[in-house]
RNA sequence: GGCCUCAUAGUAUAAUGGUUAGUACAACGGGUUUUCAUCCCGUCAAUGUGGGUUCAAUUCCCGCUGAGGUCACCA
């Protein structure tokens, strides 16, 4: 049988690192069986609607790279698939229901059903409506009224593929609702529905719905539904507390990140290994792999916090991999949009070059920002900056102006600028002057950068050119 | 309160009856002719608790404790 997973959010607003994962894995499962991946936007509550949140989700799967073969933008067989364009599919099945004497109307109104909860917890009982259920049940569609399911309780056992054998008594099912009372279905109804007709074969979604599985294990068997292999993921906790990560801890969106210069790669390799590892001490995972090796029963069945720490190491290693593995340009293409505003008007050759000899030192692109402008226009001189510098800090005035001056002359003296004749310059410097490196380099390179770190000396110096090089130098021996 | 789930270092995890309890991030120290980073080496650091089964328990069973979820006309 062919599988089908899907990510179904409700757009209430971005997708944010705690809850991308349930698009990630299903994701994982269909590729991995050659099946289908299907998106799908669970808008029935139209309260909590967030106007351009679909394309937001769009945005986020796309720059995951978490394509899908059905959904919004790309169609497919089993649309529409905004459940808000659904409702009369759902009025069909339940009409079933309701023929058979599995659902009902329910002319209790709300208040009411809030008193029965409010009595019930001031007992410290659980609230099940059925105890309150009306004794005579109406199976008549009437517009306003919302449809209650009619509960028959009972024991179930039934396998999760993450959290393994569950068992559940009656005392978890109740008459829970299927349609609301403006005509629109419950999650709880709608995605038993929408899976059966779209073919799901995994649902996969966060333990919070553990505890109502039972109450979809009925509506499956009134249905005469197969039950398709039921996937508990358990939370990703917000770096502090235990609670799950949410907006309400400042969980960023993922495509902030995205902003933020973090790789797609880097990314989709944090998150779905959080929670999940195939058992070897791999850390590193293209996409490809993820679907080879990606596998339920080896997702772990307790929450997992949230590191951005670890993220951002992850992410060095993949801008680092991208450079050594596809060279400066593909690394170079995902930059663009990072280079400081001063680097604007400078060659793409120029720029191409700047980030070979930064690269390794990028947690994130956007690093690009800070680390880079020196190579594109004359920093500030900071006087105090050099003088304060803690190898500095020792030498005189005098002596760093004479030190500065012999680095001029045995600069302009190198012939064929580049990195190779001045690292020979500036080790016949070191021998000429005495100096430890620490001294002599330090105060070349703030010279030329004004940097609090920059990379090697002789390829920042061959990266700058003789010119700039050579006038940085002069401008701050003047200043002394 | 009922029901359900979970429990290895600060964090993410490996090992399911027999290992000096492994790895990674973080922290700390050191090395690679400056800095920052990379890379390399090293240090610190864990089986929540009490019973039981067993020659042997992180691993199996029970109690406890702790944490989380759920009990919506939200998903």
């Amino acid at each position: 049988m062919e599988t089908v997973t899907r990510f179904a959010p409700s757009p209430t607003g971005y997708i944010h690192i705690g809850n991308v994962r349930s698009a990630i894995y299903p994701y994982l499962v269909a590729r991995q069986n050659n099946g289908r991946f299907i998106l799908r936007i669970e808008d029935t509550d139209r309260e909590r609607y967030v106007e351009g949140a679909t394309e937001l989700i769009e945005d986020t799967l796309k720059w995951l790279g978490l394509e899908w073969d059905e959904g919004p933008l790309v169609g497919g067989e089993h649309g529409p698939y905004f459940q808000s364009e659904r409702l009369e599919i759902y009025h069909e099945w339940v009409k079933k229901l309701l023929e058979s004497g599995r659902a009902y109307v329910d002319p209790t109104p709300a208040e009411k059903v809030d008193e029965y909860r409010k009595q019930c917890q001031e007992e410290k009982k659980p609230f099940l409506y059925r105890n309150f259920r009306p004794s005579e049940l109406d199976t008549e569609y009437k517009e306003g009224l919302p449809i209650r399911f009619k509960a028959e309780p009972k024991e179930y056992d039934w396998e999760d593929a993450v959290m393994g054998p569950m068992h559940a008594g009656p005392e978890t099912q109740d008459d829970i609702i299927l349609i609301k009372k403006d005509g629109y279905p419950t999650y709880n109804f709608a995605h038993i529905v929408d899976d059966a007709l779209m073919g799901v074969t995994h649902v996969m979604r966060g333990v919070e719905y553990l505890s109502s599985t039972p109450n979809y294990l009925a509506l499956y068997e009134a249905f005469g539904l197969n039950v398709p292999v039921l996937v508990s993921l358990p939370h990703i906790l917000a770096p502090t507390g235990n609670k799950k990560l949410g907006k309400r801890d400042g969980a960023k969106s993922v495509t902030e990140y995205r902003d933020d210069g973090v790789l797609a790669e880097a990314m989709l390799n944090y998150l779905a290994c959080l929670g999940w590892n195939d058992g070897t001490e791999q850390e590193i995972y293209t996409k490809d792999e993820l679907v080879e090796r990606f596998s339920l029963d080896r997702v772990q069945n307790s929450g997992a916090r949230y590191d951005e720490t670890k993220l951002l190491w992850m992410n060095g290693q993949w801008i680092r991999r991208i450079f050594d593995e596809q060279g400066a340009r593909a690394l170079y293409d995902r930059t663009i949009d990072f280079w400081p505003e001063v680097a604007a008007s400078a060659s793409e050759e120029y720029k191409l070059k700047v980030l070979s000899i930064i690269y390794d030192r990028l947690k994130t692109l956007s690093d690009l920002k800070e680390m880079t402008a020196y190579f594109f226009a004359d920093p500030a001189i900071d006087m105090e900056m050099l003088k304060s510098n803690k190898f500095l800090k020792k030498l005189s005035e005098a002596e760093l102006e004479d030190l500065l001056k012999k680095s001029i002359a045995k600069l302009s003296d190198v012939s064929d600028w580049n990195e190779n004749t001045l690292q020979d310059a500036l080790n016949e410097l070191l021998a000429e002057t005495g100096r430890k490196p620490a001294e002599l380099f330090s105060l070349i390179r703030i010279a030329v950068s004004f940097a609090p770190f920059s990379p090697a000396l002789n390829l920042t110096l061959d990266t700058l050119g003789r010119d700039t090089s050579l006038a940085r130098l002069n401008e701050v021996a003047r200043s002394i």
